[in-house]
DNA sequence: AGTCAATTTGCACATTTATACACGATTTGA
DNA sequence: TCAAATCGTGTATAAATGTGCAAATTGACT
């Protein structure tokens, strides 16, 4: 019984490090996160600016580096739009849900932004996802085994396949190299592809996070159509004729709409 | 249900050793798990906390330096004595090898020392260590899979029993907890204990890297005695009467003498 | 065995801290 | 300008904490 109790102050923590990371504070958002008052949240904000450790806004706080950050901010551009997608994604989880989450930045993406309070367990083939998972600390993790394939950064070999034949997974969000109408969605590696498909199989609902640029990438193995898909999570700038492409081939188009204030 | 009939003093260094992995220590949880009040395990994170081991906070205590880089800063703290035991047991490895390398942070540390030329091929339960194989690139990896357990970092559940039950492995390098003349080597979870006596049985040699404060450590669950390690890797310092201690209970010494020179 | 000192523990009490709610003031956007 | 959202302050409540003290345990010495 020593699931997810976090201590208090560890939340205090983790705002400080989102904003060393230099990302924006929603003090509404992470009230939900945390399961907290937004009192309690502007508590914090208020504290860490007295610290000097942010700026507060109206509606949150800002970190207080502007100036360089050269490697960060090109970082942090490509994370601000997987994030959007990974928010969106992440209001799709019910509850109490097995979840699986596939390699990809994009998926990893959402490891930090599950609300504390989410009583689900995740399983995943993506060692960097496993160790953003543990890092938390506070979800159960069952971690898929097999010999790693060093592109995928996971196990994809037969054993893998095994593995998730037996688990009866109620969400699973998959990573995917590229979208098209005529090819459906497609990956780079062939074990990954059969991994893929199993995974689709032994999945009640099948989502994908697909950034923009997924729908003029052309990767060689196929892993399905429109019908093995429940949702597609697309980004809310999406170009008109991609989404229509994608609608007319069958696509069920979930788009993330970065509702985050205004800004 | 681990009803601790241990030394009182135990206690705390139970939960040291739980900081020293990162572990955030809710004061009620822990109460409850030693079956003493809060009043004890608050004077324990009192003590622990004056002794600069951790902070206090609300609740409970957190690890120091774990908001930023937990593995990394945990690394830096005794990486000196650690690499010169890392450095000695990578000295042990014959080329072509199929290793094994449980989780532990003097395990972790043997990662990154390992020669470019090596053929091995590394197995592991340990996430920490797979992310650190697998930023390597040039180590074929073999992850093993099941439910994560968040003390050990790994998987040492019943799938992964039965993963490492069909592997013949060259060389396993063990993390335990405890080692003493009486009690032989020990560690402090359950299941880890299963995972690690199966892990010996499936292995050709086995070692395990001893930092010198192992030998003063408790841990309740014991893995094996002398006949089950062939080798146990300690530090040049080891004070004359645990080493004596080590060899009357039958234990092979390797000591890392730190000549590794360069650098 | 007996005794004494030191440590550890549990309990009672006052204090501090964190939180949620209510209300008025302020800011934002149309 | 107005309405909605957000912020700040005050207050009440619950939880955690520190302190003092007595009982229990441990270890050493006679």
């Amino acid at each position: 019984m020593i699931m997810s109790n976090s201590l208090p102050l560890s939340r205090r923590d983790v705002i400080e490090a989102r904003l060393a990371e230099g990302r924006q504070i929603i003090a509404a958002s992470l009230a939900v996160e945390f399961n907290v008052s937004e009192d309690a949240v502007r508590r914090d904000l208020r504290a860490l600016a007295a610290e000097g450790k942010c700026r507060r806004v109206y509606g949150g706080a800002l970190p207080l580096l502007t100036s360089s950050r050269p490697i960060s901010d090109r970082i942090g551009q490509a994370s601000d739009r997987k994030r959007v997608l990974a928010q969106a994604a992440v209001a799709m989880i019910e509850p109490g849900e097995f979840l699986f989450l596939d390699s990809g930045s994009t998926n990893l993406a959402m490891v930090d932004l599950l609300p504390k309070d989410l009583g689900a367990t995740i399983a995943t083939n993506s060692i960097d996802i496993a160790s953003a998972v543990m890092k938390r600390g506070d979800i159960p993790l069952v971690l898929i085994g097999g010999a790693v394939d060093p592109v995928v950064g996971g196990s994809v070999d037969a054993s893998a396949v095994a593995a998730i034949e037996a688990m009866n997974i109620d969400r699973c969000f998959l990573g995917v190299c590229a979208v098209s109408a005529r090819n459906g969605i497609s990956v780079y590696e062939h074990a990954d592809a059969i991994f893929k498909r199993t995974l689709l199989k032994r999945s009640a609902a099948r989502i994908a996070l697909i950034t923009s640029e997924k729908f003029h990438e052309r990767a060689p193995h196929r892993i399905g159509g429109a019908g093995d898909i429940d949702w597609l999570v697309v980004e809310d700038d999406l170009p008109a004729d991609d989404e229509k492409a994608a609608v007319e081939a069958g696509f069920s188009l979930v788009k993330a709409s970065n509702v985050t204030s205004s800004s």
